[in-house]
DNA sequence: TACGCGTGCTAAGCCGATTTAGCACCCCCG
DNA sequence: CGGGGGTGCTAAATCGGCTTAGCACGCGTA
């Protein structure tokens, strides 16, 4: 619509100057190539005034580069859990002078073939494969065209590619070390163990959990007091096998359930067997959530951070294709999990006070 | 990275043709050029074993259409309840094998500058300017450089723009209807009213909202029961607002909230002094917020179409775009507010029956 | 006078596709 | 044998910017 872009050769014409002229100029490289200073400043004056933005498309013709990225996600864009995953990494990209393609497979694989082919074909700098849970995920074709990293997703086969995911082996041993921090001993797990590998298929985050957290209880010379491998890992799951681990002789005192959703479902039968969190029960999850924080109290859970895993994938993307690496590794980016304290552990004061209560 | 792409020259050249005569074949001019059959077949068959796909950006600065729109939203990607909005725009934009390029300005100016500057000198064929919450927004400049459209909200100032926004004059008809039709003679408004433009600032579907229902009342030889303007629309500006109506000598027992998050105060309102919905106060809403569905009973509203909203926005840039259009108008495209029937008004027949039982 | 050299700028090719004017060839007819 | 006309394909320009080889000019020196 409206008027036609201002060009280079209208700068150059304006200028009075030859077009390769006005591009040396332009680019920075007008002392390089001995332009005067008179001219310089003239180029870059009519420029100005005639409000010149150079074409990328035409740019990155030639020099092979578009300064755009492809996101491409399974259904990440929409959902809010995710949202802020596109959040950082939009962040990112603009901090850096790209732009972001998006799109969406709905785990489609025609769908996220024409989205790669698209953003292929439009010469893309990079590519992201985003999934909105943490996963293995096998790998389209034609990702040799352009520098690829995996977020929040791992490779099904060894690839050489950079992967960003939550660091879960850490929260892992982190949750663990929460509860001995507290004054427990008797630690049971929700929805996983109690020997490494024990999960429910197909879940990345539960392994990695799990083999954080009996490093540090066998590190301390314990084992889980028990632990509940479940194959879904929804309230109602949560609440089946809370009543179980609380109606036991010895019930149980400390859990960590492995993701939130199971805690809420916890949290309904403590409830409903007059127990209270945290001083009869402490519970620690991951996720954060949104419901987490809506508990009463509070639930401690240790939070995807989502913002920072697309805003590190962007990172490491737009560093690849600066520096023009045409090798990549398969290397494995792990972010941190941040820990969301609220209320659903008591500190170790409180666990010893009811110790005393009790023993009177 | 890897291998270089596959370009119209290496497949003219494995044909044995000269890249025009590629060019002619693939792009289905053939016939009209009189290339013969066996050549075409020649060309198709190479280009198709090699693998070759043109590039968009080559074919983009010769044509000036890059197949790509740029969506620019304040904060709209991330956030949950217009995520759906997002979804759309891809799913429309995909289906017309457009790409998009998403960014959020966080409501910064410069940001906002900085994202159309990158999707302008990337040659995006249109721009949608899309908001969170329906607005009236100002117009950056450059925009006669793509075709524009805005998605959910409305230019500040007269514009040659078409813009996509819910139909809440529409919404607002059919919630006074609802009402009317449930048998309801007395009708409360809560948030703004009575009179058109008694709105809070700043908003646009309070007003439109607000005349709709006047337009039905007035129709039906009525005036609001009652009118509060509120200037916030939170859940305890409706908790106030529900007391004040219930405690009055007539208390309340049919009420438009002109949000769903005053609804939610109403309900505690109501639960508070005892009353019960929809038996002894009806309420009907707009937004169909997440929470709309926990309430008990379910919050009956008329829901934002969030994703209709990003689909048809794209229909209609497409269009422009594909027509070439040049000349834009100020259309405003109604979207119809899906009615989410809950159970917090009864039907007329229960209405009916608790006046009977009152009566005896 | 002729040559070498530095200065300041430009011509022209390139990226990959599209498009149009027109070339080469053959056939047919007078 | 020459000209008209159709057939089948291609050369070359174009889009907008980048890049490199090299031109033109003036000055100093032998």
């Amino acid at each position: 619509m409206g008027r036609r872009r201002i060009t280079l050769a209208d700068v150059a014409r304006a200028a009075g100057v030859a077009p390769a002229t006005a591009s040396l100029v332009l680019s920075g490289r007008g002392d390089e190539l001995r332009i005067s200073e008179a001219v310089q400043l003239r180029v870059r004056e009519t420029a100005e005034s005639l409000g010149y933005r150079p074409n990328i498309v035409s740019q990155g013709l030639r020099s092979g580069s578009s300064r755009t990225l492809g996101l491409v996600s399974d259904t990440v864009a929409t959902s809010q859990l995710a949202g802020d995953m596109i959040k950082g990494a939009l962040e990112a990209a603009n901090e850096r002078g790209f732009l972001l393609f998006i799109g969406e497979t709905e785990g489609d694989k025609a769908a996220e073939r024409r989205l790669l082919d698209g953003m292929l074909d439009r010469q893309v700098d990079g590519i992201i494969l985003a999934s909105m849970f943490t996963r293995t995920r096998p790998l389209p074709a034609g990702l040799d065209q352009a520098p690829t990293i995996l977020l929040n997703a791992l490779p099904a086969r060894p690839a050489p590619l950079p992967s960003v995911v939550p660091d879960e082996l850490d929260a892992g041993r982190r949750a663990a070390q929460l509860l001995l921090d507290a004054g427990h001993r008797r630690i049971h797990l929700m929805g996983a163990g109690p020997r490494p590998g024990d999960v429910p298929p197909g879940t990345v985050a539960g392994v990695e959990r799990l083999a954080g957290i009996l490093e540090v209880l066998r590190g301390a010379g314990l084992e889980p007091a028990g632990a509940l491998n479940l194959s879904s890992w929804e309230p109602p799951d949560g609440w089946r096998a809370g009543r179980e681990i609380l109606a036991s002789e010895e019930p149980a005192e400390a859990v960590i359930c492995f993701n939130d959703r199971l805690a809420f479902g916890a949290y309904q039968a403590a409830q409903e067997t007059g127990r209270r969190v945290p001083e009869d029960l402490a519970i620690v999850s991951f996720d954060d959530h949104p419901l987490a924080a809506w508990l009463r109290p509070g639930l401690t859970t240790f939070a995807i951070p989502h913002h920072a895993l697309g805003r590190r994938a962007v990172e490491l993307l737009a560093e690849a294709v600066s520096n023009g690496e045409q090798q990549r590794e398969a290397s494995v980016h792990r972010i941190a999990m941040p820990l969301r304290e609220r209320g659903s552990v008591a500190s170790a004061d409180q666990v010893q006070g009811r110790a005393e209560r009790a023993a009177q």
